[in-house]
DNA sequence: GATATCCTTGAAGCCCACTTCAAGGTCAAG
DNA sequence: CTTGACCTTGAAGTGGGCTTCAAGGATATC
């Protein structure tokens, strides 16, 4: 695939593949013809992959880190993968909160629109799950 | 609960609850003694939604329109809710991704390390999971 | 062979979600 | 009655993740 294949199938623009290209978190094989940039499905799960730590609040050098560890073999050791281990008490219930909100959506319009669930009901249920374990302070996240 | 008892909470720093604030996302009381904001449980529900909508791309105006909508009890039509409706497809792929990294995560510090999954698996479940219905472009989302 | 659409590069620019600053007020504990 | 931890405000600053620019090459279609 070249750039604005993978793109698409990763739901960005070709300019955020180019940028991460440039960042070192892709790294593509090259057209010996003509030097065009040349994707394997691999590039999709890494971008896949870089997509979901960014929503996370991973930034970039972090997400290097990580694929660079992938790239060779490391074992995975948990102090490896220390900002990614720091997320996984909010993971889960992120997943949660995604559920709820996709929920709430396909309600709105595969019902008749007056039945289905408002807003607020939405909010309340986010505002009272059981909540990720925080003790001490911000998550880190969203830096 | 004040400011941070809020940001703690909902897993953010007290700036952030600040931001939302004077951005009018959140409209806490005040407490008329000394002036100070006092947020109830219905803002931890926004707050949580802020934060998904957040690392699903959506921009703090649109949140800012979604929720105004919501405190004037406008029914759930789908075109009302475009930014979010234009998300829908993603969410669901995107929970699958990020149970697939939750479950990989647990796994690297259960188990005994040597034998949990390698990350190039998990990127390679990543690449070759059933995409979201890509058609015509990059998904709008982190604009 | 022109036109349109893709691709390359590094450098420069932009956006916007926060953060920090500055200058103060509140309040509980010691 | 001072220390320290909280709170208020608007304005200004920062950081990072893209985007755009500029200048050019490749490829397919008319």
């Amino acid at each position: 695939m070249r750039v604005t294949e993978l793109a698409r199938a990763g739901g960005v623009t070709a300019e955020t593949v180019r940028h991460y290209t440039r960042e070192g978190l892709l790294r593509p094989q090259r057209d010996p013809r003509n030097g065009y940039q040349l994707y394997d499905e691999e590039a999709l799960g890494r971008l896949r992959l870089i997509d979901c730590l960014r929503s996370l609040g991973v930034g970039l050098p972090d997400i290097k880190k990580i694929l660079t560890w992938a790239d060779q073999g490391s074992p995975p050791l948990s102090d490896t993968y220390a900002p990614l281990v720091e997320q996984r008490p909010y993971i889960r219930s992120r997943i949660h909160e995604l559920q709820a909100i996709a929920r709430w959506l396909e309600s709105i319009d595969h019902d008749n629109a007056s039945e289905a669930p408002s807003l607020k009901q939405l909010i309340e249920s986010l505002g009272s799950a059981q909540p990720a374990i925080v003790t001490d302070g911000p998550c880190g996240c969203h830096q």
